[in-house]
DNA sequence: AATCATTTTTGCAGAGCGTGCACTTTTGCA
DNA sequence: TGCAAAAGTGCACGCTCTGCAAAAATGATT
C-alpha cells in the first residue's frame, strides 16, 4: 500500500492513523491511475486494488468514484480560513485574503509532483474540474465567516486607526448612508469577498496555464487582486 | 407528452421542432419529478415515461441523468453575451455586464413557475447546484470574449479608434506603466470580469434567498456590483 | 400517392457504479 | 487475556450508461 506524504496527521491512535493512511492511499492511487490512463478508464476496482483494499471498502471512504479524484486538497480551505483569521492586523480584508491564498499557493508549489498529476487530471476531464471547484465553494462559507469575524474585531487590529480609511463616496447628497444599510453590507460583504477571491484564484490559474512562459504565477495573481482592489476599471487601450 | 413553453424556436422543419419538443419535455419532466419526489428518487425510466419516450431515447438527448435536471437555462449565457455586445456605448465593461445580467434575471422572474421548482431542486441537492454552476462557467469564455471585443471596439462607441488597433509593444522607457503590462491586462481583464460577475450573481441569489422578506433581489444585486465597482473596500463598522 | 434515403427511436445485452446487509477481522482497553 | 467497538469484506441487487442492429418516422422525389 503506497502512502502519501505523511507530513500532516501523525496524531491519534493507530486506528485513526490507519484510516487516514487508507484514505490517502486511495486518493493518491486514484490520481495516479487517472493521470496515466485517463479518468474514464479507471475503475473503482483498479483503484481499490492499487490501494490494497476491497471495492466495498472504497465506498466506505468515498461516496463516489469521482470523489476520490478530488480528495487531495481537502484541507486547503481550512488552512486559508485560519490564515485570514491570524493575518497581520493592519491588512484590509481583501489584503488579508490575498496573503492567506498566496501562502497556500506557495505551499502547493512545494508538493509539485502530485499536484502536476492532479492538474493534468483536471485539465483532461472538465467534469472533475467542476467537482473540484464545487468542493472549494463549500469552503466559501467558512472563509466568509472568518472575514466577518475579522471585520467585527476591528479592521485595524487592537492597535490604532486604519490606513485604508476611504471617504465614502455616497451617492446620496450630504446625508450619510443609513445605519441599516451599513449593517446589511456587513452580511453581504464577507460572502462576496470570499467568493470573488476564490474566483480570482481560479481565473489566475487558468490564465497562467496558457502563458507560463511569459509571466510567473505570482505576477498574474498579484495583478488579479490589484484589478479587484481598483474596482475592475476599464483597461486603457 | 407535455410541452414546455414554446416561446422560442418555432423555426426549422418538423423534425427539428419535434426534437426540441422532446428535449424540452424530458427536461421539464425531470425538474417536475425531482421537485416532487426528490432528485434521488427519480429514475431515468420515470423521466422517460413522463415524457413519453423510451429510456434509450433519453440517453440520446442527455449524457447523464443529472444533465436533464439542469437543462432549463441552457441558452441564458448566450443571451447575456449578446446583451453585453449590444449594450449602450457609454457604459463601462462592468456596467455593461451588470445591465445584461439584470435583463436576464428579470426575464427569469417572469417564468416564475418552473423556475421556483428548479430552485427547489437545486436547493435540495447541492450536487446539482455544482453542476448548474459548472454549466454557467462554460459560458464565461463567451462572455469574456464579448467583453474583450467591447473594449477593443472602444469604450466610447463605434466612432472610436479601430478595433484591431494595438499599440506596438515598445520598450517602456517613457511612460509610467509599461506598454506590455497594459496589453497583458487586456487579456486577463475580460476573463476576470466575466468570472467575477457570475460569482456576484451567485452570491446575490444566495444571500437574497435567506432574506427575501427584508430586501428585493434587485437591491442586493445592485449593492453587490457597487461593492465590486468600489474595489471591495472594508465596510465601516 | 408510392418510393426511398436519411434520421430518429427502440430493445437488448453488458459493463460499471453504488448501497444494504450480514459476517469476519482488527483495534483499543480493561 | 478477553471483550466491545470499529473497520473491512463478500454478496446480492438495482440503477446508470453505452454499443449495436433492427424498426419506425420523416421529408423529398417521382
Amino acid at each position: 500500500m503506497h502512502l502519501m506524504a505523511e507530513k500532516r496527521g501523525t496524531s491519534g491512535g493507530l486506528r485513526e492513523r490507519k484510516k487516514r493512511a487508507t484514505r490517502a492511499a486511495l486518493a493518491e492511487a486514484a490520481v495516479r491511475l487517472a493521470a496515466e490512463h485517463g479518468t474514464d478508464n479507471v475503475t473503482v476496482e483498479a483503484i481499490s486494488a492499487a490501494a490494497g483494499v476491497s471495492v466495498r471498502t472504497f465506498f466506505n471512504y468515498f461516496d463516489s468514484r469521482d470523489d476520490s479524484f478530488i480528495a487531495i486538497d481537502a484541507e486547503a480551505g481550512e488552512r486559508v480560513r485560519r490564515a485570514v483569521l491570524h493575518a497581520p492586523a493592519g491588512l484590509s480584508p481583501l489584503e488579508a485574503v490575498r496573503e492567506g491564498l498566496a501562502t497556500e499557493l506557495r505551499e502547493i508549489e512545494r508538493q509539485h509532483g502530485l499536484w502536476s498529476l492532479y492538474a493534468r487530471v483536471l485539465r483532461t476531464s472538465p467534469h472533475l474540474l467542476v467537482r473540484h471547484l464545487g468542493a472549494h465553494m463549500a469552503d466559501e462559507t467558512g472563509l466568509a465567516e472568518a472575514i466577518a469575524r475579522r471585520i467585527a474585531s476591528g479592521p485595524d487590529g487592537p492597535d490604532g486607526p486604519a490606513p485604508g480609511d476611504r471617504a465614502t463616496p455616497s451617492a446620496d447628497g450630504g446625508g450619510d448612508v443609513g445605519e441599516n444599510e451599513r449593517r446589511r453590507a456587513l452580511d453581504l460583504y464577507p460572502r462576496l469577498l470570499a467568493a470573488v477571491a476564490g474566483t480570482a484564484v481560479r481565473v489566475s490559474v487558468d490564465y497562467w496555464c496558457c502563458r507560463q512562459e511569459e509571466r510567473s504565477f505570482a505576477e498574474v495573481f498579484r495583478q488579479s487582486f490589484d484589478l479587484l482592489a481598483d474596482g475592475l476599471p476599464a483597461p486603457r487601450r
